[in-house]
DNA sequence: CAAAATTAGATTGCGCGCAATATGATTTTA
DNA sequence: TAAAATCATATTGCGCGCAATCTAATTTTG
């Protein structure tokens, strides 16, 4: 049982099937961080992090949202987005305010600057579609690819945590 | 020039055309952090974060690296790989040593711990395909298609810095 | 060969991202 | 209604990820 094979396969198996899925979830990675840094220098100029453009992005679609339902739309929890978001206030672009009818939530609303950002964000977005090189239809179809490979993802979390 | 057009068009674009590439960069950024809670679980037993893991992956494909080596594999430079392998070595699964014969470089090298943590790395690679819920083509294909993509955007910000 | 320039890593500071915990407000329950 | 449970947010600690800076070793230049 335990002859020179097993040691040979356990050394050789990485090589060819390990790569599969770690190619990809590298691919991921690596992907995130090239979009990031694609970003940075975009977003620099306006005192802008690429999370905080993100938390941005989903006002615009919605103000006044509570912490809590912008965590829920982009998977923070309040350890990321209260530092955060008090960083969007100091620098201007929201303010924070708790709910008088509910002391326990704090509503985000878009300042001026906030809402001035979202004109600004066009340029930044054609911007990021020249870096990709790659046309509508792919980039909707790769979109697609990922907004259903994370939804897999976390339904399986979800699936874990009922086990 | 400056009439209501204008405020109303700025106001308007961004629900339909912003969305395109922000959703982009919103699924890349989802998937990436789905994967990493994904990971997670899987790691912890092991001591190991998801970017340790990574750098283990690419030791296993060749090991005995330089530090710079390893960052421009990962796309990390020493200021994020220095910590990381210092506690890849506190917890045993490398060794760091000066290059004899060129005292600047660190050579990392695996350790038994490293080498035999390739093996457990099987069960978790099928785990993280079962998780994805998708087929090995499928898989492949939009490894390829995000290598592509970052691939570009690395490219286009090689290209911006010669400018 | 000596000075200058380059190179490889390490360190520091700041902003995520997440787990764990704390605090205060609201709701449930006894 | 008072105590317990729940809920929303804030805080702390740790590990990335990156820019900026520092140190020591090597190479290049004069």
């Amino acid at each position: 049982m335990s002859d020179k094979r097993d040691q040979a396969e356990t050394d050789d198996i990485p090589a060819g099937a390990l790569a599969l899925d770690q190619q990809l979830c590298f691919a991921v990675y690596s992907a995130a961080h090239a979009l990031n840094r694609t970003y940075k220098p975009l977003l620099d100029p306006y005192g802008l992090t690429y999370p905080q453009y993100i938390a941005l992005m989903t006002l615009w679609e919605e103000d006044g949202r509570t912490v809590k339902a912008l965590g829920a739309k982009l998977g923070l929890d309040s350890g990321t987005l209260s530092p955060l978001l008090k960083r969007l206030e100091a620098t201007g672009y929201i303010v924070r305010a708790r709910d008088r009818h509910d002391e326990r939530q704090v509503l985000i609303t878009l300042t001026d600057k906030g809402h001035a950002m979202k004109r600004d964000a066009v340029a930044i977005r054609m911007e990021i579609g020249r870096a990709t090189g790659c046309s509508l239809e792919a980039l909707q179809a790769l979109t697609a690819d990922l907004q259903a490979l994370a939804g897999r993802l976390e339904a399986d979390q979800v699936h874990d945590d009922a086990a």
